[in-house]
DNA sequence: GCTTAATCATAGATTTTGCTTATGCTAAAT
DNA sequence: ATTTAGCATAAGCAAAATCTATGATTAAGC
């Protein structure tokens, strides 16, 4: 008979794309978890992981299995959290935001934490943020990890590459890859929210090319649209694209940015953390590998 | 943290009714429940049942908490039958009813099973559903137990009073209670599916009321219609009240019946239950539940 | 090409959980 | 008053889950 605990952890495996790191999560070691695992795929008769190095990747029957472990475990959040209803949307929580984090992703995550917190959303530098985290002025943030950064109060959500994003009828749409100097007639768009602007600007410098920009916006949604609509063509985390526009490989431009959620460290220190603050970084959690899955892996 | 067998066990108590029936059921001993559900209400923070002697009722937080629990036990049933799905739809069960079974209840069932079940409904009077469990011919069936009547095949559902309905508007409506006599000068209606149609005929003839028929019927609804419309009272089990009809006592008068559901004895008895079968049971139970809650303990 | 590092699986020891039997307690029925 | 029915409590025990230690496999680095 399938139990809480064999939802729970196969809800962390998919949520750290890793049996270790799944285990650091849920506070047990990474043998009892795959006992856990093992244990739970007898039962329900199929294998629901493919086990490749560096990945661990849903097969198809986890992938079915995957929304009624994930309905299951808002019932058992529902039913942990009677009888603590007194001080249901008492709590306040405070998420900083960077600008370039997905619009849609942010859209699910609200959602999500809504009914449970009165939400106060910050928007502001990676670095503004990071202060705040440290002087306690908010909660926790998403934002691009520092690389190979980690930690109790770092939470890892998901890394993926910028592509440079072209129009979906532009002449060089279809191509595997090109490089830098076949853009230099393209005039450009710059996502001023980006944290590789000044890098990005840097490497097409180092190839010769001095691009031309038609537009300069601190609204990601407002740049790819305009890409879609073909007066130019920026760079992006893949998850950002949207309907008419495709990525292209540029040759030598490989720049990787992994989103994280950081929690207040004051609180993740704490032995025994508040249960409802975990909740918020769970649920953070489970939006985001589901958008990985979809989005990220996806687009490659 | 809750688990699933704070679930299962709180669900067994409510549907049972009792501790000691609920430990049977879920084949725990009756102190492992106890203790069970002690930790679940330590883990809500708040008391789930009243222990009043010879009755188990939800406090008011147990009323919320159950469908909370009903639910996960649904998703924990998807989970269980994941995996299984081949044989779906394709066992058969053929479950016997008499017609005096309230037909909102027994829609509630059908709805309930017919997802996982291809349903045959088989109508009969009890003594000829009672041989068809005996020779095989129908799974299971929804019939008035004989007084006392218990064993591993018989699952008790819920047990009511018959009582003399009258029209709303009738002259004797809100009186407390009247005697055999009172009723000498009312037309009556006869429900000929009812177990109790001699037994009341002899106790108003013991009386010296020998009363004229405005309408006998196999239809419990057409009946209660005609009850409604005026031509006439009859009797019933409570649970069968529409609009426009009220319950009215009879000194004397206290015919009980008890509801219960038979399984196919010979499938009973296997040590190892069929768990497709057992599942059809415990839905059964479970509305059954409900159904003695809102309909029954409310009604008296 | 060999070594190192990372990651999941397996084995055996240990702790924890949950169950059982035995018994006590309380309220209702006789 | 005595018996009966039903839930709570206590102590002992068995099974399940976890932990530490180790092995196997693969990717990356020198």
């Amino acid at each position: 008979m399938i139990k809480r605990a064999h939802v729970r952890q196969f809800l962390a495996v998919v949520d750290a794309g890793s049996f270790t790191q799944a285990a650091a999560r849920i506070r047990v070691t990474q043998p009892a978890l795959s006992s856990g695992i093992a244990e739970l795929e007898k039962l329900v008769g199929t294998p629901l992981f493919i086990r490749n190095r560096r990945q661990i990747r849903l097969t198809e029957a986890g992938g079915r299995f995957l929304p009624i472990a994930r309905d299951l475990e808002r019932g058992f959040r529902a039913a942990d959290d009677f009888g603590r209803e007194r001080d249901r949307q008492a709590t306040e929580l405070k998420l900083g935001v960077i600008r370039s984090v997905s619009g849609e992703f942010l859209q699910a995550v609200v959602t999500a934490l809504r009914p449970s917190f009165a939400m106060e959303l910050i928007e502001n530098s990676e670095s503004q943020l990071r202060a705040s985290l440290g002087s306690g002025r908010i909660n926790m943030a998403l934002l691009p990890l520092r690389p190979g950064e980690r930690g109790d109060e770092v939470v890892p959500l998901y890394e993926e590459p910028l592509a440079m994003f072209i129009a979906a009828d532009h002449p060089l749409a279809g191509r595997i890859e090109v490089g830098p100097e076949e853009l230099a007639a393209e005039t450009m768009i710059a996502r001023r929210s980006c944290e590789f602007l000044d890098a990005t600007s840097r490497f097409f410098t180092r190839h010769g090319v001095r691009p031309r920009f038609a537009l300069r916006s601190e609204s990601d949604e407002r740049c790819l649209r305009m890409v879609a609509a073909g007066i130019g063509i920026t760079t992006a985390p893949v998850s950002l694209a949207i309907e008419g526009i495709v990525p292209l490989k540029v040759a030598g431009y490989d720049f990787r940015r992994e989103l994280g959620l950081i929690v207040d460290p004051a609180w993740a220190a704490l032995p025994d953390v508040d249960p409802r603050l975990a909740h918020a970084r769970d649920t953070v959690t489970a939006i985001a590998a589901d958008w990985r899955r979809t989005r990220v892996d996806a687009a490659g």
